[in-house]
DNA sequence: TTGCATCCGAGTATGGGACTCGGATTAGGG
DNA sequence: CCCTAATCCGAGTCCCATACTCGGATGCAA
């Protein structure tokens, strides 16, 4: 999962679409001037999100985009997949070659970065574009880590999924 | 907090300094060698390390690094954020101002943003250095995200790619 | 037809990241 | 003593991904 001002943009656009349009189309004139972003650049964002099917598009005067589903319907996670498709996480795994270079135990790292983005994926997808529009996202997953911190002596820790 | 190959060589580095070294130094060249990261490179790297207090430095010919706290006592955490000091989320808060333009109430994303990069560093504060030595990374979350999504509708399509 | 809007392929460029260089210090071994 | 192995340090270079732009084509309503 990539993080970049190109994800945070369409992000900022999508909140915006969803709270001032009730139904009708938004122009990304309006949204432009509002979120203060450059019209060219967000034409090619919103170009991606109509091909992942999460917008639709009106032509002509009075027209412009609108939601396709309810934003409680619309995760983050679809959106920053819309705009920036590709993973590629450690050195390993380009695509092709399962990656770790050939030796199959090298990179012991490997898992944590899976991992990593693993959670990132799952909060972005526990969140919807309704939830932020309501402000609704501190505490969405309000859970303190560790049972499992640092108990100050040896312990075991069976590290499993209850 | 930021995610580069800088943090991840960092990493790598001390998953092989903590896994190699038995408590006697180790010197950056054999690291170099087995990780296949360019010695000068590495250099640099563990000048942030130390100054974070995270190795300690024998020099002279059988000298090397060695680890100051045991590997249990070290977070992935405090790795990353010795190589990568700063953090710069949003276009909010770039340091001095408070962020989020002047007006109040613009950006309904800033608390998105702020909440997954506090999901990040509590993942990676929940891992410690020999965790991921000892391969006990996966399911160190094992806990699926909350009863809290929509009841019923639409649940397909589930989490994306790993 | 005119003007507003989405549509599209290409193009530029700048910034920050990865990575390098040359040299200074420190210490052990002949 | 040198000599060599190692850490130290302040620069400096290069390159590529990413943000962002441009010119024009297409569709639709008044």
């Amino acid at each position: 999962m990539k993080l970049g001002a190109r994800g945070r943009y369409a992000v900022m656009a999508m909140v915006d679409l969803a709270s001032e349009g009730g139904g009708a189309p938004v122009s990304l004139s309006e949204i432009a001037g509002r979120q203060e972003i450059s019209l060219p650049y967000l034409e090619q964002l919103f170009r991606k999100l109509r091909q992942g099917g999460l917008v639709g598009s009106v032509r002509g005067p009075g027209g412009g985009y609108v939601l396709v589903r309810a934003a409680d319907e619309i995760r983050i996670a679809d959106i920053i997949f819309a705009v920036d498709e590709p993973v590629r996480a450690t050195r390993c795994a380009p695509g092709s070659g399962s990656g770790c270079k050939s030796d199959s135990s090298r990179c012991l790292t490997h898992d944590l970065w899976a991992e990593l983005g693993n959670q990132i994926c799952l909060f972005l997808s526990a969140v919807t574009l309704a939830d932020v529009c309501d402000r609704r996202v501190l505490g969405i997953s309000g859970f303190a880590y560790p049972p499992r911190r640092r108990p100050d002596a040896a312990e075991t820790r069976g590290a499993g999924a209850p």
